[in-house]
DNA sequence: AGCACGCCGACT
DNA sequence: GTCGGCGTGCTC
């Protein structure tokens, strides 16, 4: 093979599609479909990704570059995920490089440098001899300042200066130094004999390789910790020739102190094994097929996963169990791990690059054959696919909100049919869309109506916060739910409290005139940041002090406002002086494995209360936990969506669940303002099903999904009536060229109208017939590639919107 | 994305 | 007369 079709690292319009090099002799042979290459592209180095090797080239002879070089032995993408990322790409109208980096670790992604060296003798401006006067090369970053940067333009333009192009790697495979023997244990000792009397540490050191095991090998950190010794003196030994170093290479393991109780299957309900059955039965014959696994909270959906993974494992395949966020439920990979202990790799944000880097390998090089994580698991690099697992299959973190904008079910679907394995989306509140397809046979329903063990669903009350305030209490917490917290808390039972915010997200107010104050970048509020008394803006990252008076009118009263868990925290301590409260939020758990630690002091019983956001209202199992409280229901309610109502009920469903999932009853309390809303009622009784129906009613006379599928253009630009007026044409030729039962709304200025300086105008398309459409919107993509590249134009197009902003 | 090429205004 | 602005086009 003569040729490589090379897609590079350059996201644009114009070069999103192969091109060819040519393989130079040293590399014939070696250069493989789905390996990464370094080619010379324009003047510069970069890295791409290999779709093709073939004999001819239709440019052969003219103007074919060669291979520059080879990053990979193997492959990094499979065939299967080659295929897969231009399915991607289309799907998500993304760049085929942007589709190919979603599938690797961030590790694997090229950093550039761009290098200055000096040539030749000739005499160069005393500023810039300056500079060079320490290093031989410099490189583009450290140059100070404008002034400079022309001068070395102009020297560069002279030829005297040379730049060179690197690609960098991220993240390196970490290594680390072992020390073993250099020569036989008699020469050791005679050696150790010769020392002199004062060098008792390199005498330690010798002497546990004398005493140790032949052939012993250990890293020099246990080493020098184990005969108490330090580098030095492994140094000179090693300088002796007595030992030698050499360096391994070591997976970082964030969970390698930790011991994981073996776990054994546990005997399963007439309700478990059927639903087991059923998905054992699809496995046995090789079949893809889709489960929807609908299951109440406490229903025992995680024993089914652990079964047919079993299965899946027996048979000689591998599987995928995707969790959202699972750094936010470390509880689920304990129960991964007991059961399958290092079979399984971990992947989730909460790891640093290195450590994905590290999980990522382990499935590549066949180590582990199963893998549980977050979205972007879904790409594990596994050949012989038996199952995949959606768990809690309705969160919106499945969605990835950056291009490519995939849905990790859709790629699960995808990658099954071509196993022909079977996808289980398991959740105790289906997404509308899943569920309808349930019934309309296109997956296969599976239900769980009861806890295990018989236990109870808890018991939910309501209470009407206006009545509260009626009664002349204005409080946070009603009285019902005060009286249940001392209660249980007297009982020695514990509770879980939750605030329904995202995250903490508390706000300044003047008290006098309603100023809040917004980002001067972004058109929101900006959030409230106790620690140092700051104002953060979440969108751009924008930060100033809190002001001491009112920008507006003066005042001194502005102070920050809005109910963030600090607040109820405080109010909290105030009514219930004895309780110990431990508080959840995205402050106190930003700290790496604070998460967990916080988890696991509630889990032992070191406070009573545990009081957080959303990251507490899924996954956890805390057999002493009897009362549930929801502060405000409503919030959720009220925000400009079509899903709020099913993410309201989602939620409530979700944290209720977290009650009386072992021996003791459960009770849950939900405070609310709209409290005959149905996504709120329904809740009191469970009742998915009819929660179903009427959202369905809802959903079919507003034509939103499942009824009608949904994109979202989203239009950006420095200047306001540039922006409006591109979105004016889009949404004018969209009307012109889109079917009849394709409807078009707006344009309208996003609900975000600015961030990051840039203003925001967006169109709805609700559609029935996805293929047609994406034509479309390639044709608009095209006609307006010269105002995307050149006049700082932003289109971006998301196929399948979660968030309509 | 970067970079070169090239065509017009404001300086030595 | 040159320097340097950024509009335009190209990258196997």
């Amino acid at each position: 093979m003569n040729f490589a079709e090379v897609i590079v690292d350059v996201s644009t319009k114009n070069i999103d599609r192969p091109f060819d090099y040519k393989i130079p002799e040293n590399l014939k042979g070696m250069i493989k479909t789905g390996m990464r290459v370094i080619v010379p592209f324009g003047p510069r180095k970069i890295q791409g990704f290999v779709t093709a090797v073939k004999e001819t080239s239709d440019l052969a002879g003219k103007s074919v570059k060669e291979v520059e070089d080879l990053l990979d032995l193997t492959p990094v993408l499979t065939k299967e995920l080659m295929d897969l990322s231009s399915w991607l790409s289309d799907k998500t109208l993304s760049f085929k490089i942007t589709a190919l980096q979603a599938m690797l670790p961030a590790a694997l992604k090229a950093k550039y440098e761009k290098e200055l060296k000096i040539s030749g003798d000739d005499p160069l401006p005393p500023q810039i001899e300056r500079l060079f006067s320490e290093r031989k090369s410099l490189l583009y970053s450290d140059i100070p300042d404008r002034e400079t940067l022309k001068l070395i333009q102009k020297c560069v333009q002279k030829g005297n200066i040379d730049v060179t192009y690197q690609v960098k790697q991220k993240t390196n495979k970490k290594m680390i130094r072992m020390i073993q023997a250099k020569v036989p244990k008699e020469e050791l000792a005679k050696q150790a004999a010769g020392l002199s009397q004062n060098a008792s540490k390199q005498q330690a050191a010798l002497h546990f390789f004398i005493s140790g095991q032949e052939g012993l090998k250990l890293s020099a950190a246990d080493l020098c910790k184990k005969t108490n010794t330090s580098a030095a003196t492994l140094k000179t030994l090693i300088q002796k020739g007595l030992l030698q170093e050499s360096h391994e290479e070591v997976y970082r393991d964030p969970y390698q102190d930790r011991m994981f109780k073996k776990t054994k299957p546990l005997a399963l309900t007439d309700e478990q094994s059927a639903a087991y059955e059923s998905i054992r039965e699809t496995l046995d014959q090789d079949e893809h097929k889709v489960f929807l696994l609908h299951g109440v909270t406490g229903s025992g959906k995680t024993e089914i996963y652990l079964q047919s993974i079993e299965k899946v494992l027996a048979k000689g395949k591998e599987a995928i169990v995707l969790v959202p966020e699972i750094s936010l439920t470390p509880q689920m990979v304990n129960r991964f791990k007991g059961r399958f202990g290092s079979q399984v790799a971990v992947m989730h944000s909460g790891l640093s690059t290195g450590e994905k880097y590290d999980e990522w390998r382990k499935i590549h090089r066949n180590e582990v054959r199963l893998v549980v994580g977050a979205r972007s698991a879904i790409f594990a690099p596994f050949e012989n696919l038996g199952m995949i697992i959606i768990d809690e299959e309705h969160e919106s973190s499945y969605k990835q909100e950056e291009m490519p904008r995939y849905h990790a079910k859709e790629v699960a679907i995808k990658r099954a049919e071509h196993h022909s394995c079977p996808v289980v989306l398991g959740s105790a509140t289906p997404t509308l869309e899943s569920f309808a397809r349930a019934k309309k046979g296109v997956y296969e329903l599976l239900s769980l109506k009861s806890r295990v063990n018989q236990q109870v669903m808890p018991e939910v009350s309501l209470v009407d916060m206006r009545e509260e305030l009626r009664g002349g209490n204005r409080s946070m917490f009603s009285l019902e739910l005060m009286e249940q917290l001392e209660e249980t808390i007297a009982k020695g039972e514990q509770a879980v409290l939750f605030l329904n915010k995202r995250g903490y997200s508390s706000f300044v107010m003047c008290r006098d005139c309603g100023y809040v104050p917004q980002c001067p970048h972004c058109d929101i509020s900006m959030t409230y940041h106790r620690y140092g008394q700051r104002l953060k803006c979440h969108y751009c990252g924008h930060e100033e002090p809190v002001p001491n008076t009112c920008p507006e009118c003066g005042s001194e009263h502005i102070r920050f406002f809005g109910t963030g868990t600090q607040r109820v925290e405080e109010e909290l301590t105030k009514v219930l002086p004895n309780a110990r409260v431990i508080r959840m939020d995205v402050d106190t758990t930003s700290r790496k494995g604070s998460h967990e630690k916080l988890l696991s002091a509630f889990g032992e019983g070191k406070a009573d209360i545990l009081l957080g956001t959303q990251m507490i209202a899924k996954g956890l199992d805390f057999p002493n936990v009897t009362l549930v409280g929801v502060l405000s229901a409503d919030t959720t309610l009220h925000i400009p969506d079509f899903r709020s109502a099913e993410k309201t009920f989602q939620l409530l469903t979700q944290v209720s669940g977290r009650a009386g999932r072992h021996e003791k009853l459960g009770r849950v309390i939900i405070q609310t303002y709209t409290p005959s809303h149905y996504s709120i009622q329904l809740t009191k009784t469970h009742d998915y099903e009819s929660f179903f129906q009427q959202e369905m009613g809802h959903r079919r006379e507003q034509s939103y999904p499942p009824y009608y599928y949904l994109a979202l253009v989203t239009v950006s630009h420095e200047e306001v009536a540039k922006t409006a007026i591109i979105a004016d044409k889009i949404a004018h030729y969209l009307k012109a060229n889109c079917g009849a039962d394709t409807k078009i709304l707006g344009p309208a200025a996003s609900p975000i109208a600015r961030i990051k300086d840039r203003y925001r105008y967006q169109c709805v398309i609700k559609y029935k017939q996805e293929n047609q459409l994406s034509e479309v919107l390639k044709k608009i993509l095209e006609h307006y590639k010269r105002d995307i590249e050149q006049k700082h134009v932003t289109i971006s197009i998301d196929m399948n919107p979660y968030m309509m902003m």
